[in-house]
DNA sequence: CTATGAAATGAAAACGTTTGCAAAAAACAA
DNA sequence: TTGTTTTTTGCAAACGTTTTCATTTCATAG
């Protein structure tokens, strides 16, 4: 009967007949001990309910086989892919998944770091490479590991594994001028603290200069990504009679937010607009017409990430940023221009 | 100069010149501190980077202001949209949200149950009504509150946030009956460890029943909430010469998967084909046409959840199940059937 | 000035594990 | 048998907090 409410490890230890240390010792390694005792151990574990306290063991080990994961939002469908192969390629390794989301405010991102910290995560991955100075040097201090996923620079002091969002955004536009369009319209996502949509607009733009378009101020737009409000956008752009005949997107949100847009003006797609996304959602190659996008691989980032998070945790160096590659996915939503314009 | 690698509260203690409890004091209630006093372990804080070990305290205070939140999977929009108002919510409680998914995999979902008792959160939220007992017993046993969100049932044993399944699944069929459609087709979510498609799909049938509707068993089908086999599904049913007016669907996404999947027929939605769908996804109301469904409040039902599991982690009980009501959102996906069919 | 009670602080014993060190037990060799 | 390894185990001291109970300090009133 033991004093405390729940069993602890020395209830377990009492009932097996052993010392708490052969018992520590058999959960966190069942090899080390007797095969017999470790039945007995076993066994008062299942009929004391015993549930080990990790809290406690973390006071030595520094592990607690938690990593944290920080994103701008859980409520993104891409997001969603990349922390759905993240977590579930932790649990294969053992660990569990702590998550937080700050809403693109970088200062609660920076709260959500200290809470990780507080609870003793054994690393954290943010996403993005934009983040206040003080977050990043109070993981520094306290030696968490830590790296960044989604963006890829080449420069940047941190591990990072993600995609070049500058030739994303540039490729988006190019594709579309290889399709002989010029008339292009640009509409990014909210650059506002989300280094990812500013990054992939500068890389539209610089598209768009060097193939010798004219740049039109109007048909530069950024928006949240939203459904709505890309479709508001679109709408105030494609209700002018001198309209653009293609659309570069920031993702495939707004590129859907234009598509239905579109459509509701009774323009048909592609014949009379041209419309590119990013990302590759699930959705993407189903819309009718299905959606030309650039593929961001974002399972597969989840998973790299994964690994690389539990290298780190184990001590292996992780120096030089990973970049991944996108994939042009040529779909129904982008034709040639035909030759009369 | 500390010895041990970081500073730890006995480090901040001498810095500041007074006792370790002075400091746990401040750390928790600065009220019952010295003003005075309190700006010295203020200053030491910050001077000695000192994070507090949230697993230390929690040996004491049974608290970690950690909730977990299990889901089937988070790659799934609608329940991003609840877990992202939730742990909103929680973060403005003071608390942190650990997040596991399962995967529609009962056992893993033990596994994950136990993975957050041994992290001693204070409480943990899961998905559905469906579960091991083994599950429900543990968090019984070692008394750690629950609760379950998404669905309603009114003899449920244990404490409920969410819709009524059969009740939604129902009221898709009766709006479509109210419109005239009598050949109608029943596209279901995956039955199999979800007992919300369940619930909803013996809905849609007892309606189907009740309005005297002839029951095709080719028109009733399941499938994965995934687009790609909606769109699949629906293309198979829709080919045939003798086709359904209506579908009555599982949720948004196999909705929008049939909607691909008419046009890509060239059939006009909702002329040729009335859709009707269950969730009210962000992206519903923008497609073209929009969709007609019935709205599950999503992030009331977890800012709900949050706000009652802080309540029974305060003590607070919670007997009943509490009811969300759905909302019927009319919009272009339907139509009452022309007289002559 | 002293008495009184309230407010602020300190000393030290928990909390439930792990682990270094040493002892006991088992296995093996001679 | 005895001696030598090797394998298992136990003891007890951490780990970084919180908290009870005492004690000191402070304010206020008489």
């Amino acid at each position: 009967m033991p004093d405390r409410k729940f069993a602890s490890i020395v209830d377990v230890a009492r009932k097996a007949g052993v010392s708490t240390a052969t018992v520590s010792r058999y959960l966190n390694n069942p090899d080390i001990v007797k095969a017999q005792t470790g039945k007995r151990i076993e066994k008062a574990v299942a009929e004391l309910d015993y549930v080990r306290n990790r809290a406690a063991s973390s006071l030595h080990n520094r592990r607690t086989a938690t990593i944290g994961l920080v994103v701008p939002t859980i409520d993104y469908a891409i997001f969603a892919e990349m922390m759905e192969a993240f977590s579930q390629r932790l649990m294969s390794h053992g660990f569990t998944t702590l998550i937080g989301a700050h809403g693109y405010d970088l200062d609660i991102e920076r709260r959500l770091i200290r809470a990780l910290m507080e609870r003793s995560v054994d690393a954290i991955v943010l996403t993005g490479l934009d983040h206040r100075s003080e977050s990043l040097s109070m993981m520094e201090r306290r030696e968490v590991p830590f790296l960044s996923v989604w963006n890829y620079s080449r420069d940047c002091t941190f591990p990072c594994i993600g995609i070049d969002n500058v030739r994303a955004g540039r490729a988006t536009v190019e594709h579309l001028v290889a399709l002989g369009h010029r008339r292009i319209a640009v509409l990014a996502g909210q650059t506002r603290a989300n280094d990812r949509a500013e990054a992939r607009c500068r890389g539209a733009l610089a598209a768009l200069e060097e193939a010798g378009c004219e740049r039109r101020e109007d048909w530069i737009r950024s928006c949240p990504y939203d459904i709505g409000d890309a479709k508001a956008h679109a709408l105030r752009i494609l209700e002018s009679k001198d309209r653009p005949t293609a659309f570069a997107c920031g993702n495939d949100i707004i590129a859907l937010g234009v598509l239905f847009a579109a459509q509701s003006l009774g323009l048909s797609v592609p014949h009379d607009l041209s419309i590119m996304g990013i990302g590759d959602f699930r959705l993407s190659e189903h819309t009718h017409p299905a959606l030309t996008t650039l593929r961001i691989p974002a399972r597969r980032i989840g998973s790299l990430a994964a690994d690389a998070i539990v290298g780190l945790v184990d001590g292996a160096p992780l120096d030089a940023p990973i970049e991944v590659e996108t994939e042009l996915k040529l779909r129904e939503s982008t034709t040639p221009l035909p030759s009369r314009s």
